[in-house]
DNA sequence: TCAAAAGTGTTTATATTACACCCATGA
DNA sequence: TCATGGGTGTAATATAAACACTTTTGA
């Protein structure tokens, strides 16, 4: 069998950027690194590809090892590979983007990789090229929710339109109109009515929708053209 | 410095897709391969990223071998890592989608590399992952195209709105209303008029036009709903 | 003078925006 | 009973879609 005896092997990494909503802001899930190299700063969940794994299974147990759960919106986001990324070594990053239910993680897991749930806007400055990883999802998030139902993700299963129209005012950082939302939303035939009412609310109780699923991935991949036209001006 | 000592280094490959348009339909250039391994079988240009070499350098350097052409529009597409798709030894593979002006490229050095221009529907089997990589990267060129001005890559400096039409007709494989698309198109501001006209055609002349590049940079991350909604159905 | 392709305008339907009032709840 | 947040309707505007005739050219 031919080999290829003269190109380099190099070392590959993963780093998984991954996103949450508490009902306020939206949060990423950092850790403070209590090993080698960089111990002491703060950087991405990551861990290098296995021999015997392939990309996405990396990614998946990546995440499952701070998160302890499975059947997270995943997708490949970039390749970080300029040369003296890593100081240490030669080392290219694919870079996973995840959306998780905040609420869904395993708090032992996350306590025990010294990580936590950030709000953007407090960030700390992050090792390598990790800050631009986070910049770069930044930028998909915005531009794949104003496009795909993707924010979804983000909520727990029974969700409410004022929840999803927070959501979007964080990742857009912009106040929406809230008839127009709902009456956007609702015409998209997503949302199904579970028939129970949100009992968080000290005032008048919001109805508890859920995905229609089925519907969920027929149009998925359609253009929602969700955000208001100013705002659309995210990028690639 | 800390070094990665437990990790195992890999092969990481370069694959790049690289779309034309003759005027009538899109093509790809493909090369019948001359060396091992899968000597004598149609595969993708690639390579393997250098170990002094940074990612998109490498992408650089792989099209310019294959068509003499610098300043070509490249984005990372997606990586491949399954775990077998190479048989010969792991290897993770980046892919890169390329749009070229045909016409530009320097037929000797394609020619040197045993490689031709192919159209989408008749295209050959390809060498391992490759036929995916190629679904994927034809995808994608239907979902930017529908919301980004990627079109003009594709196109010469000067070009007509009928040529532009063909285009669009080409990569979503539809016919498209005349009076609809020109509107739509100039109301961009996108076009300058260059005063000259299109001598290639027998009948009447069809007026030329070059990209405004000030607004094309601008707009370029405006979303732009280009296609008619029957043909919003392309992903992710 | 005729065939082939370019250029343009109007009407209709649909989608988006801006905006204000009433309702339910528990403190 | 009042403050807070949830729910909904309508009119004006903008955008998209469907559709047909006139112009230019050179064979």
């Amino acid at each position: 069998m031919y080999t290829y005896p003269l190109s380099s092997r190099i070392l590959l990494a993963i780093d998984c950027i991954i996103f949450g909503f508490d009902g306020k802001d939206i949060k990423l899930l950092l850790i403070k690194r209590n090993f080698e190299p960089e111990k002491g700063n703060w950087s991405l969940m990551g861990g290098f590809l296995k021999e015997e794994e392939d990309l996405e299974a990396g990614a998946g147990r990546i995440l499952h090892d701070l998160t302890g759960l499975t059947n997270i919106y995943v997708e490949q986001l970039e390749v970080f590979g300029k040369i003296n990324r890593d100081p240490a070594e030669r080392t290219v990053s694919v870079v996973f983007f995840a959306l998780i239910q905040i609420d869904e993680h395993d708090a032992e897991a996350v306590k025990s990789h010294n990580a936590s749930w950030i709000s953007l806007d407090k960030r700390p400055q992050l090792i390598f090229d990790h800050n631009q990883m986070v910049d770069r999802a930044i930028e998909h998030l915005r531009y794949k929710a104003a496009l795909h139902p993707i924010g979804f993700e983000l909520l727990p299963e029974n969700f409410t339109i004022p929840q999803l129209q927070k959501l979007y005012e964080a990742i857009y950082n912009t106040p929406l109109d809230r008839r127009n939302f709902s009456r956007k939303l609702l015409s998209t035939g997503l949302l199904i009515d579970t028939g129970f009412k949100n009992n968080n609310s000290a005032t008048k109780k919001a109805t508890l929708y859920r995905l229609d699923t089925i519907r969920y991935k027929e149009k998925f991949h359609a253009f929602w053209n969700f955000m208001p036209d100013a705002m659309k001006t995210p990028q690639s």
